[in-house]
Order: structure tokens, then C-alpha cells, then sequence
DNA sequence: ATGATACCATAGACACGTCTATGGAAGTCC
DNA sequence: GGACTTCCATAGACGTGTCTATGGTATCAT
């Protein structure tokens, strides 16, 4: 029973993995069953076995990217010992070089007609938001002016992935340079 | 016959500003004939007189996005009498306004599987770059800066546009703060 | 009025994708 | 070793979308 549903989630994550990896590179219209099972080798009884249907897949990849690509970006800055705006500019380096922002034009294009999406969307924005406000306030910025460089930060990062910054080789000194206007000299 | 083409480029373009809504509503795999053809009040028919086929019309769409919604918020902005700090203002309000970076997300995810789309994408991209840059010299600043900070302003009002910052409320006051820490007291 | 052109409707062949039904293989439990 | 569960393959019904073939109508020049 334990082996079985170890298993079970394992195989289970395959297929999300793969729709995630669809959805970032040719969006949500593109999550084909047949398409899917092809890259992981099986067939569709398989998928069926596992979801109800595509808009369960769905459902459940929407979950699976909340957690895995802003979370633990999250909780590694948190953890970060250091100056706060040391801990700014590791942040700002690890979204880049994991492309954790990679999917989320992906998603922001599938937000606009799922309301699930939407939610889920919306939500990890404010929590970025949140976030990036505190690293600031850490800064010794006082609460407002905090919050807007925080904003300022996460939509430039999400700006850069959409333009797949990480395929420039000085993509460490443009975000340096970012960086140093935004924990900048006030 | 310059009647003709007159009728014929309207229609034609009918069909292009309904591809690009439905782009930048659910994705490029959700343009179909079919679907296109209802919200005109038309049928597949007409599609195939003006259209080869529909990487025809996504070609086509790709040139109609390129010079409506980037072209004329840089000649706007070129044309702007005052100051330049104030010329960046403005050029940011009227990108929200407008939703110019609306359909970004969706022509970014399109450019991963496309060529065209791709090329369109990162043309368009770098001319954002280079008149940003530009703005930012106007205000004495040197080159590196400028660039560095004009780069800030394009990626961060693509990602509020991802965002949908034009929803809140708020948004005027947002940008404006955003401004000042990008024009800023260096 | 006759022919030419531009524009669109209709019908259907064809391909592709979803989902169900069914069964088979391999491991687990007793 | 028989019942049960988990996981996957196969086959096919069904729906949806692409594109072609064909013809109809309106407009315009001659």
C-alpha cells in the first residue's frame, strides 16, 4: 500500500512535469494527452489511470508550479545569512539562473480564461509582492517606499524571463546594475 | 480596382485584430477558423480567399503587432514636448493605459515555438531597450546608466502588464512611484 | 449586358484529439 | 495460490478543426 502510492505520485508527477514543460514552451491549448504520453513513453490509458481528464491535469499543474517555482525561492531567501541587500541580489541571480519566472507568461496568458488559473496566478503575485516588500523594509526603508522597489523588482524579473535574459551571457552584470538602482543610493 | 483593394485590406485586417484578441486572450493553438469566423459573422470560406492558411494569418498577425502596439507609443513619445523626465512618465502611463504590453506574454510564449514569432518578438524587445535608453540619456545621464535604467523601466512595465496592473484602482499612483525611483535622485 | 473580379456560403474529405471500455501484466496481501 | 490493487496497452466511438471544391452574389469596367 505505501510502495503502491509512492508510485502512484511518482508516475503522477511525470505527467505534470511534462505538462508544465508544454504549457511553458507552447501554452495551455497545446497539453495534448496523446502528445504527453508520447514524450513519457506511454499511452493514453496510462493518463487516464491517473486524471479524469485534461482540465483535472490541469487543475493539479497549476498546484504543482505554485509550489515548486516560487516557494522554495522564497524559503531560501528567507534562510539567507548575510546583509539584506546581499540577500536581494541572490535572490534576484537565483530567479535568473533557475528561470523560476520562465513559465509565468505561460500562465498569465492561461490566467486570462481559466478562473483557477487566474487564482493561482493572482495569489503567487502578491506573495512575491510581499516578499520582495519585506527584503526592503530590511534595507531600512521605511513601508511605502519599500513596497515599490519590492514591485519594482518582481515585475522587471518577470519581464526579463519573458525575455529570456538567461540566453544573454553578461546577464549577471545587467541584473548587478538593476540592482544596484534599486537597493540604490537613496 | 483601388476600390477592390480598399475592401479587401479592410476585411483582411478584420481578420488580423481578431486573431490577435483571441492571441492574447488564450494563446496562439486557440486560433481557429471556425472560431474566427463566428465572431465576425463569417465563414471558414472567407477565410481561404484572403488567407493561404493559418500560418498565413499568424504571419500576417506577427507584422500587425509589431507596428500597432510598439511603433506609435515611440513616436508619441519622440514627439513629446517638455522635459525628459517628464517624456518617461508619460511614455509609462500611456503603455498602461493602453495595454501596448497586453499581448506580450502571449507573443512571448508564441516565440518559443515559432521563428517568426521569435524574430518579431526580440526585434521588438531591443527597439523598447534602445528608445528607453535613449529617454534616460536625455536626462544627462551616461550611456551604461541610461541603459541600465531604461531596461528597468521596459522589463518591469511588461511584467506589469502580465500582471494587469491597469485593474487596480491604484495604478496612476503606482507607476508614479515607480517612476521617481527610476528617474531618481542619483 | 457581358465579362471580370472580389467576396462569401455550403458541403464534405480528412486529420487530429478526447475519452471510454476492456483486458493484461506485475506486485501485494492473506 | 487466489483475490485484490496498481499501472498501462489497445481499440474504437465521437467530436472538433483544417482545408478544398464549388458555386452564388454584388460591383465595376467596357
Amino acid at each position: 500500500m505505501e510502495k503502491a502510492e509512492k508510485r502512484d505520485a511518482a508516475s503522477r508527477e511525470d505527467w505534470l512535469a511534462a505538462a508544465l514543460k508544454v504549457i511553458h514552451e507552447r501554452g495551455v491549448e497545446s497539453v495534448k494527452v496523446v502528445a504527453l504520453a508520447r514524450t513519457l513513453g506511454l499511452t493514453s490509458g496510462s493518463f487516464y489511470w491517473h486524471f479524469k481528464n485534461i482540465q483535472d491535469l490541469l487543475d493539479s499543474v497549476l498546484e504543482y508550479w505554485e509550489n515548486h517555482l516560487t516557494s522554495h525561492i522564497i524559503e531560501d531567501a528567507r534562510a539567507f545569512e548575510g546583509p539584506p541587500a546581499d540577500r536581494i541580489l541572490a535572490l534576484m541571480k537565483q530567479v535568473v539562473r533557475e528561470g523560476a519566472a520562465v513559465p509565468d507568461s505561460s500562465i498569465a496568458v492561461w490566467a486570462k480564461s481559466d478562473a483557477a488559473a487566474d487564482a493561482a496566478y493572482k495569489r503567487t503575485i502578491r506573495r512575491r509582492f510581499m516578499f520582495a516588500a519585506w527584503m526592503f523594509r530590511e534595507l531600512g526603508l521605511e513601508a511605502e517606499e519599500a513596497a515599490a522597489r519590492g514591485r519594482l523588482m518582481v515585475t522587471a524579473l518577470m519581464g526579463e524571463a519573458a525575455n529570456d535574459i538567461r540566453s544573454d551571457p553578461e546577464w549577471e552584470r545587467i541584473i548587478e546594475h538593476q540592482w544596484e538602482i534599486l537597493v540604490g543610493r537613496q
